[in-house]
Order: structure tokens, then C-alpha cells, then sequence
DNA sequence: TCTGGGGTCCTAGGACCC
DNA sequence: TCTGGGGTCCTAGGACCC
């Protein structure tokens, strides 16, 4: 019994990325870029062994970057997501089981494939992918999605695996966990590595032969699940149908503060426009707006302010105008003269299919007032569609502001150095010669 | 000077009800 | 003046993920 669990994830995804349509870039330390080029979100590994941290801030490491060479890039998400969906057919091809479970990684199930031998089925894969989309994969297996997440994190770092790793024995379980930081398991994050190493417990092998009452004690449900998926219990299933969101966010950091309340308004209206857009997208609708504002939240001396509130908007709705209009009396609400605003969001709560959606008893607008509303939302997203995005926007949202001119309507914004959207965009198409 | 964005789940505590 | 127990719902905060 039990299934068998491979996790495919691309290495250094975003950096490879972006190395598929400059391969000049091979074996050069490159690192991409989080909005408003603030921090580095994604490393080469010759960017790594020059100990360049993963979301550090972009300004810390100027010197580094600057003696060794480091080519710098904007993050390109329409590159990246059309990447990613070319990789996720390719493992569709494998298995109908699979599970999209980031931008860079899923899971596939493999049960059946013991005959053929899971680590050469796991090279098939690699090779398969590589071949036709450019991109390198590591592949883990293991009895649980935990330990095929902890076979792939050391067929990463171990170059004799060749990229592939099965936990396939007892005697490889042991010796994987064994090699694992505490910190390295999936589930464990900083605040509970850092209690487990004040215990004495330092690999994944230690954690998972903790006491099972003491782990549920300090760690709660998450953590003793996490042990047992350790010990090759599976506690996660596979989760092939993509779950219904619940909440959806926009928000944004300014490169430059925001003191104004008009401007702040300006961009709290352009964000709550932009997740309107996309609930519609997703044939949902929210039953609750909700804002918050943030200033600048690395200063030290205690001035550091954030304010958030929800606005339960008058039935469950999809339409920018009543969007934008609980977000603005939101805004109203926790809004505070003369701070520099750094940050500001909005948050869509309680979401719900459109279809199923009940109108509130209190605010049922009569039918002919609905369905103009409707199209005119209609009109609005395909327009959009065929002009880019914000080609039309509603007045709230104020008018471009960003310094390389890319509309971002209201939003002060930077980005600098953005390979081009080589596969989105007919205009920016690689030319071959 | 300069520090991302978008999610989920769990828990504890208070309000309220019977 | 004395004074129960249990269930549910909501919210805030904390942990995690990529």
C-alpha cells in the first residue's frame, strides 16, 4: 500500500529562464530580481557560491555583484509563467497525476512505475523536459510528498545523483535524512529550526525520531504530520484539481514613499481595479474588500506604522466600481497624514464562484441595472485584453507615474533591466539568424 | 539613499448562546 | 450572595509555503 511520490523542480528556475534565450549566460553567476529591483529572489549557482542570500536586499550586495560580474535582471513573470506551463504539458505527458504545485514545482504520482525502476523512470523525466523546453529539473521520490521533497533537495546538492534521487530503502531514508539541515525540510521554516536547534536537534533524521507528543505539543498538527511524512507515513494527498482561492491580493512597494493621500488613493484605486480584473478571470466574486497601508517597516526608531481594515461590500460582487469604492472607504478609515507610505495593498476576501453566488436580501439590484454592469466589466476586460493591460482604467486610479514608462497606474514602480517577454509578446519575439 | 508579492492553515482567546 | 459546562463563531496573530 502507500503511493509513490515524485516532486519534479526546476533549478534555479527563473535564472534558467531567462539562460534558455541568452545561453551566453551558462556558467556566469546571474541573479534575478524581486519589483521594484529591490531584492534578489533567484540565484545561479555560481551567484550562490559567491554567498549571495536569497532575498537580499539588491543594494547590500552591489560590491559583490559589481567585482564578480554578476549579470543583473528585472523579474519577467510573463516569461517565467509561460515557462512553467510548457514544463507542467510536458509532465502531463507522464502521468495524469499531477500536481501543479508552484510556478517551479509539482508532483507527479508514480505508483505503478516500480517495475520499470522509479530512479530511471525519474532520468527519463529529467532528460524529457530539459529536451524540450530548455530547462534543468531535479527529481525526488519517496513513500511521502515530504521525503520526495528531501530526495530532490539532495539530488540537488549531490552532483554523483546526476539530478535524481529514489528513497527507495530504509538504508537511503536513513542516510538521506541524515544529510538534511533541520531547516531544509519542507514544513520547517526559521522560527521553528531555530527552537528545534535550542533542543539539540539538528537534522531531519534527529526530528524525525523526536518523541511524537512533544513534537505535537510545541509544533501543533503541522509538525507531528511533517514527522510522520519523515518516516515514509503519507499525511499529504495529491491534489490534482487546483483548490478554489479564498482570498486574493494586490499590493505593491513604492520605490519612492507616498505622503499625499490623493496619491495613495490613486493606487489603492489601481490596485482594487487590478484584483477586480483578475476575480473576474477567475469567475469569482468577493463578499469583502479589504486595504492596508505600511510605511516603511526597516526603520528602528519605533515610527513604523501599519494600518488594515475590511469592508464588507454591499452583496458579493465582481465589479471594479463597488471594489474600488469599499477599498477607498477602507483607505479612509486607517489612513494617517504626514507618513511616508511605502506600502499598500488590497486584499479580496471570501471569494466565491460567480454561478453560486447569492445576492444579499438588503442590496438585490433589479436585473436590467446588473447586466449593464456586466457588460460594461466585459467591455472594459476586452478591451484590456487586445490593448494591454490599462489601456483603460477608471479615473480613481489616477494617471501613469512610473519612471521607465510602463503604466502602472498611479503606482510609483521601477524596473530596470527586464529581459524581454521572448515567448508572450509578438513584438519581442527572439530572431534567429 | 536603496529591503517582493501572493498565498494557506492552525491556534488561542473572547463573545455569545443554550 | 452564591454561581456550570459546552458548543460555535469570529478575529488576530503566528507559523508555514513558493
Amino acid at each position: 500500500m502507500g503511493g509513490v511520490f515524485a516532486l519534479v523542480d526546476c533549478n534555479n528556475f527563473f535564472v534558467s529562464c531567462e539562460r534558455v534565450f541568452a545561453p551566453e549566460l551558462e556558467g556566469q553567476p546571474v541573479v534575478v530580481l524581486s519589483n521594484n529591483d529591490g531584492c534578489i529572489i533567484a540565484r545561479s549557482n555560481e551567484a550562490k557560491a559567491l554567498d549571495i542570500a536569497m532575498g537580499a536586499p539588491l543594494f547590500k550586495n552591489r560590491d559583490v555583484i559589481r567585482r564578480h560580474h554578476v549579470r543583473v535582471y528585472s523579474s519577467n513573470y510573463a516569461l517565467y509563467g509561460d515557462m512553467s506551463a510548457r514544463v507542467m504539458s510536458v509532465l502531463a505527458a507522464f502521468t495524469p497525476e499531477v500536481e501543479v504545485y508552484s510556478i517551479d514545482e509539482a508532483f507527479l504520482e508514480l505508483s505503478g512505475f516500480e517495475r520499470r525502476g522509479l530512479e530511471h523512470h525519474g532520468h527519463d523525466i529529467r532528460e524529457t523536459v530539459r529536451r524540450w523546453t530548455g530547462l534543468p529539473v531535479s527529481v525526488g521520490i519517496g513513500a511521502s510528498k515530504t521525503l520526495a521533497k528531501a530526495a530532490t533537495e539532495t539530488a540537488k546538492k549531490d552532483l554523483r545523483t546526476g539530478g535524481v534521487l529514489a528513497i527507495e530503502d530504509e538504508v537511503t531514508r536513513l542516510r538521506v535524512l541524515a544529510g538534511l539541515d533541520i531547516g531544509d525540510i519542507w514544513g520547517i521554516g526559521r522560527r521553528w529550526a531555530q527552537m528545534l536547534k535550542s533542543h539539540g536537534i539538528y537534522t531531519a533524521l534527529d526530528f524525525a525520531n523526536q518523541p511524537e507528543p512533544w513534537v505535537r505539543k510545541r509544533m501543533g498538527v503541522g509538525g507531528a504530520r511533517t514527522q510522520l511524512e519523515l518516516r515514509g507515513i503519507p499525511c499529504l494527498d495529491m491534489d490534482c484539481q487546483p483548490a478554489d482561492k479564498k482570498t486574493l491580493r494586490v499590493s505593491r512597494s513604492f520605490a519612492k514613499p507616498v505622503r499625499a493621500r490623493q496619491d495613495l488613493s490613486e493606487s489603492v484605486a489601481a490596485f482594487a481595479a487590478r484584483a477586480a480584473e483578475k476575480l473576474r478571470q477567475g469567475g469569482l466574486v468577493a463578499a469583502a474588500v479589504s486595504v492596508f497601508i505600511r510605511t516603511n517597516r526597516f526603520r528602528t526608531d519605533g515610527s513604523f506604522y501599519r494600518g488594515e481594515t475590511a469592508v464588507a461590500l454591499p452583496g458579493p460582487s465582481s465589479h471594479t466600481n463597488h471594489i474600488t469604492r469599499a477599498a477607498l472607504a477602507a483607505l479612509a478609515r486607517i489612513y494617517k497624514p504626514g507618513l511616508d507610505y511605502k506600502q499598500a495593498g488590497v486584499m479580496l476576501l471570501d471569494l466565491a464562484p460567480r454561478a453560486q453566488a447569492q445576492s444579499s436580501l438588503f442590496a438585490q439590484p433589479d436585473k436590467k441595472t446588473e447586466q449593464r454592469s456586466d457588460s460594461l466589466m466585459a467591455a472594459l476586460d476586452g478591451i484590456n485584453t487586445r490593448m494591454g493591460r490599462d489601456a483603460l482604467r477608471y479615473g480613481a486610479a489616477g494617471v501613469v507615474k512610473s519612471a521607465n514608462g510602463k503604466p502602472q497606474g498611479g503606482v510609483y514602480t521601477v524596473q530596470n533591466s527586464r529581459s524581454p517577454r521572448y515567448t508572450t509578446n509578438w513584438r519581442e519575439l527572439p530572431v534567429v539568424r
